[in-house]
RNA sequence: GGUCCGUUCGUCUAGGGGUUAGGACACGUCCCUUUCACGGAUGAAACACGGGUUCGAUUCCCGUACGGACUACCA
């Protein structure tokens, strides 16, 4: 029999989510919506002394924006509540007694401070020090002290962690759906510490009792959690719940776009991308910037993401949220870690900003003008920008007159052919009615041939005249956009000014 | 250092014992166009290295190199 699906994203409350953990995210909730299991959300939070106030709605809001919906969690409840591990503190001491009466685990009272000097004079020796099966019968714990000197060391109030007895010699293999089998053998693996002696229980112990309790199938997360793989197993293996373990998928890294090691905040101000979905602001109320303040649309954002790392073995690119529900498998996800590229992502941008409609885009991003113009306004930019914010610049840059002129150009064009043609174009405005791209082109074509000048001696110097620049849109629609009036005005001002800087 | 994982164009990747090694981004050229952009066409560009196995390896195996992750009472 299989188990129902259902899996989680379960992020620490440390900061500002991490792009490369949306994709994981993704990735959980598209294998969900594939086999129509469930999406959990677990806040890992664990660790007091790394809570950030304000990272929890972060999270929640960017997985909102990015349209990953989660089915139970933190902020949506379910029949496994709660799911924020702070409030599920005391389950997690009474599974830890559990393996403590059963002699697989045990009380350690040395202290970080002990660990710590034993490991820097091994290191100097040139080895690495590891609380396990050799070294555990020499240091200060339950299994070398009696039961009488624990039990006055506990009562005394001393502080204490408890540590997995990890077995000396037993050779871990488990089946990862993306790298296949993998061995590792018992004695590299320290007897972690399961609860530590704030009372809160570490990320190993948690997580698995909470996987367990959520009856999660798959748990899909980063590569760096691979190490820890075989400790999970021991750990189920040690509460007997090995037969109803979930499968793991281990993600490969997202990657510096240059250089070497994985994707890191520093990356973003080094390259001038955003590595956060939203906008973060720190506690000492810097800001980062966020992919959706950027401008990037969030159907790019997650073709972009989906792409670093799988891909659906066809040549199709384009993949909205319901197609990737549709193509997406464990399967085909690749083992190496993936270079951020930000140009792909501004590409995706670009093709998804173009499927959006001119009414939409004038909507949001050029609200302060009449539905008509700005659709046109639209139009004529949409095709020609990455980010929907740079319609709105083109726009005020389109109905401002310009105040200086592109020298070269004018200097180069700025003869009597031009001259003469704007001229002619300019005293003829009047006539034109229907003052329209086509109509306006027709006229100015018109003009042109009876004083049998060529349309290219003209346009470019028409163009600056009229926009300051050498190159832009179809200025026939710009003109329209402008205005008949509009247009004179800017061709009197030109011919007043532009034989100066020739 | 140790453990584990990985390695196809600059980047994301397809492929897989015999292929002109395919696509996309970026880049070059050309076409379209009043210009720029879009679009279309096209070009340059890759199987890390060394040994096996094999009639034949980029593909399978083993090493080496390189890269990465982990090595906390952080997740």
């Amino acid at each position: 029999m299989t188990k129902p699906v259902r899996v989680r994203f379960a992020p620490s409350p440390t900061g500002a989510l991490h792009i490369g953990g949306v994709r994981t995210a993704l990735y959980n909730y598209l294998l969900a919506k594939q086999l129509g299991g469930k999406m959990l959300l677990r806040i890992e939070d664990t660790d007091q002394t790394r809570f950030v106030e304000g990272a929890e709605n972060y999270i929640i809001e960017a997985l909102s924006w990015v349209g990953i919906t989660i089915d139970e969690g933190v902020g949506v409840g379910g029949p496994h509540a709660p799911y924020r591990q702070s409030e599920r503190k005391a389950m997690y001491m009474d599974y830890a007694m559990q393996l403590i009466h059963e002699g697989k685990a045990y009380y350690a009272f040395d202290t970080s401070e002990e660990l710590d000097a034993m490991r820097q004079t091994l290191e100097s020796q040139g080895s690495a020090f590891q609380y396990n099966a050799v070294t555990r019968t020499k240091l200060n714990n339950s299994l070398t002290l009696s039961e009488a000197e624990t039990k006055a060391k506990i009562e005394a109030g001393e502080p204490y962690v408890i540590r997995l007895k990890v077995p000396a010699k037993e050779e871990i293999r488990f089946k990862d759906i993306i790298r296949d089998w993998v061995h590792v053998h018992s004695s590299t693996i320290d007897d972690k510490v399961l609860m530590k002696s704030d009372g809160m229980p570490t990320y190993h112990l948690a997580n698995v009792v909470d996987d367990h309790l959520m009856e999660i199938s798959h748990v899909i997360r980063g590569e760096e959690w691979l190490p820890s793989a075989p400790l999970h197993i021991l750990l189920y293996r040690a509460f007997g719940w090995e037969s109803t373990m979930p499968q793991f998928a281990h993600l490969p890294l997202l990657l510096k776009p240059e250089g070497n090691g994985k994707l890191s905040k520093r990356d973003a101000d080094l390259g001038g991308f955003p590595v956060f979905p939203l906008e973060w602001t720190n506690p000492d109320g810097s800001k980062a910037m966020g992919f959706r303040e950027e401008g990037y649309l969030k159907e790019a954002v997650i073709n972009f993401l989906a792409f670093l790392g799988w891909n659906p073995g066809t040549e199709q690119e384009m993949f909205s949220m319901d197609e990737l529900f549709e193509a997406f498998s464990l399967e085909r996800i690749n083992k190496s870690g993936a270079k951020f590229d930000i140009n792909k992502a501004k590409w995706y941008n670009q093709q998804y900003l173009k499927l959006q409609s001119d009414e939409e885009l004038a909507k949001q991003y050029l609200p302060d003008f009449e539905s008509d113009k700005a659709q046109k306004i639209v139009h004529l930019f949409k095709e020609r920008v990455t980010f929907p914010q740079e319609i709105t610049k083109e726009a005020t840059a389109l109905l401002t007159a310009p105040i200086t002129y592109d020298e070269a150009v004018v200097s180069s064009k700025w003869n009597n052919d031009a001259k003469n043609g704007i001229l002619a174009f300019k005293n003829v405005l009047e006539k034109i009615e229907n003052f329209v791209a086509d109509d306006i082109k027709h006229t100015l074509h018109e003009e042109l041939e009876k004083l049998g000048i060529k349309m290219g001696k003209v346009m470019q110097m028409l163009r600056v005249a009229l926009t300051g620049v050498g190159a832009g849109p179809d200025l026939m629609l710009s003109m329209e956009i402008m205005g008949k009036k509009e247009v004179e005005e800017r061709l009197e001002k030109a011919i007043n000014q532009l034989p100066a800087l020739a």
